[in-house]
DNA sequence: TTGAAAGCGCTAACAG
DNA sequence: CTGTTAGCGCTTTCAA
């Protein structure tokens, strides 16, 4: 505000002349080596405040270019309106700068291009890591940074070629079946079995789950029809579709659901509501995902939260210690 | 690939090298403007070639210190845990790359403190642009901006230093409370006044809804009781505290009720759940926000939904044409 | 204790 | 049609 309308920003050799001393000075004091330099205090305190009084910022693009590491990491995701993700934004964004990495993060809204257009950005802003979430071709997004020789990483999804932190999805889709067929069994006065709804036949999370979902059912030895797993997608429209389908070539649809995901679990309470299936006529649910509304408002069903503060906290542990490109590390989902 | 472990990233010097050229024509090709320089067609499909080849991609710190404009966009958003500032986030995102602008995200789990630290590291990257969502102090902010000669802008929240876009919140809680007065009539067989939950009593979002809320009993003849205006914050606890207090004060609490904003929600239920006020003893509810599970699993209640891409549509309005410092655009929200 | 100077990779005159 | 050159603002030796 001193000076009004500034056609240059201020820069260090503004401070250095306003100080009465060079750029090299300024620029020691304002990263904060300047007992490395051994300034003297009162020029480190006359410079430090000038700097406040012309409220300099220093430039980020020239400091990195000469800099050798750009303390920017970048972070890919697919959507922005579900817990899931969202929590693991906001961790992501906290974890970041609690390291002083600055995070950059880039919503694909599902679109594979997207996805790997959003990485070649990330590469021209000279990230030091590029977490892939959710993504749908991870190990593309890797190679485009090993060529460039940035790391990266995967979350919620696997890849082969760059560390993967995802949820244990066979063991927690396991025992959310479990606790289902057993309130299913408890509604109906005998076991029947569930039906599966959402996500990708050919994504490895939807298919770990799946296994997990026939693992339970086998173990309480029931038999399951395979026409009742309907990876369909994530949109809800689809699940919505997959469902009215099912009615309409069975007749019915089972009573007890394995939702895939909250934006299914949308897609089949839309279903729900059109087909009169609310109420006590409501199916009993279990659903691979948490949401505080769901779970105030629907009285039968379970919910598993993944883990996101364990997931990231191993997500920046393989930053700051590494870890092995293939490796899989799965976290054990919680429930409620 | 084609080299591994790069120890330096390839440059356009690297490219005019192998081409057998000059950095100047390099970068003139990949810039898209080498018909204004007419450089042989041929030159430039090999120099386009060669950067594919070797994985080359901008130093983006470099060009940008080089540039007079930086194309960045910076966003502040308190929180990612709801549709609403989700669905702002994705729009913004999307819009800013529509136009060419490279959009930062920095979320501030609502920390004063964090906002401007935030808007000072957005400065410090050259950004174009600073837009502030519901921010507490966002003319802190644009007079932060200022100095750097960066514009501002502020989105759900207004300040009056900058343009701001923000909901028709009083037109909007005024007929939200309409309808939900004529939901509680309906329902108890006589008139009977609303309590108002959540939100700060100084914000002006917050003072226009209750101005809103006011103007409908007020028009329908409904006297309204002071002590059910709870302006308590927006944190679901500071709701659900609330309604205990005054359950405990009063020995009963409104079964009408206006609810600030889907987090303040997110308490009335839980208190509900707590208190035993589910099913035929819900409350009739009426929200200034809304959420998907909520629309679908919940009876007695209306939403308003904030129209997003029309509030961003006005802000990349301004953005793209100016607009006066203190202006107020009001978007109406819209009923479901 | 401090300053001078080189150069990070790129763009945009300007000079051929 | 193409190359040479001068910086953008900053960090970092190196020399004083």
């Amino acid at each position: 505000m001193n000076r009004p309308k500034q056609p240059k920003r201020t820069t260090i050799y503004d401070l250095a002349e306003l100080a009465g001393t060079s750029a090299s000075a300024v620029s020691a004091v304002l990263n904060g080596n300047w007992k490395k330099r051994r300034i003297g205090s009162q020029l480190a305190e006359r410079i430090t405040k000038l700097a406040e009084e012309q409220g300099y910022a220093v430039n980020m693009q020239a400091s990195l270019l000469r800099r050798e590491k750009s303390k920017i990491i970048g972070m890919i995701v697919p959507k922005y309106d579900n817990r899931y993700f969202g929590s693991i934004v906001e961790t992501f964004e906290t974890m970041a700068r609690e390291r002083g990495l600055f995070p950059i993060i880039t919503c694909t809204r599902r679109d594979p291009n997207l996805e790997i257009e959003a990485a070649r950005e990330m590469l021209s802003y000279q990230v030091e890591w590029v977490v892939s979430t959710g993504a749908t071709d991870p190990d593309r997004v890797t190679d485009l940074c090993a060529a460039s020789g940035v790391r990266s990483l995967n979350l919620d999804l696997p890849g082969s070629k760059a560390p993967s932190v995802i949820s244990d999805n066979f063991s927690g889709a396991r025992e959310l079946t479990r606790r289902v067929l057993v309130n299913y069994e408890r509604k109906l006065g005998h076991r029947s079995p569930l039906l599966f709804i959402g996500g990708r036949g050919n994504d490895h999370n939807t298919s770990e789950r799946v296994r997990g979902f026939l693992a339970a059912h086998a173990e309480m030895g029931i038999a399951i029809d395979e026409h009742h797993i309907l990876t369909c997608g994530y949109a809800p429209e689809k699940a919505e579709e997959a469902l009215a389908a099912v009615a309409r070539a069975e007749g019915s649809v089972p009573m007890g659901m394995f939702v895939n995901s909250t934006i299914s679990l949308e897609g089949v309470m839309r279903w729900m509501t059109c087909s009169g299936h609310t109420g006590a006529k409501a199916p009993t649910l279990g659903c691979f995902d948490w949401d505080p509304f769901v779970a105030l408002l629907c009285e039968d069903i379970e919910m598993v939260r993944q883990d996101v503060p364990a997931m990231l906290a191993r997500v920046f542990d393989i930053i700051d210690h590494g870890a092995h490109a293939g490796s899989l590390i799965e976290i054990p989902p919680v429930f409620i």
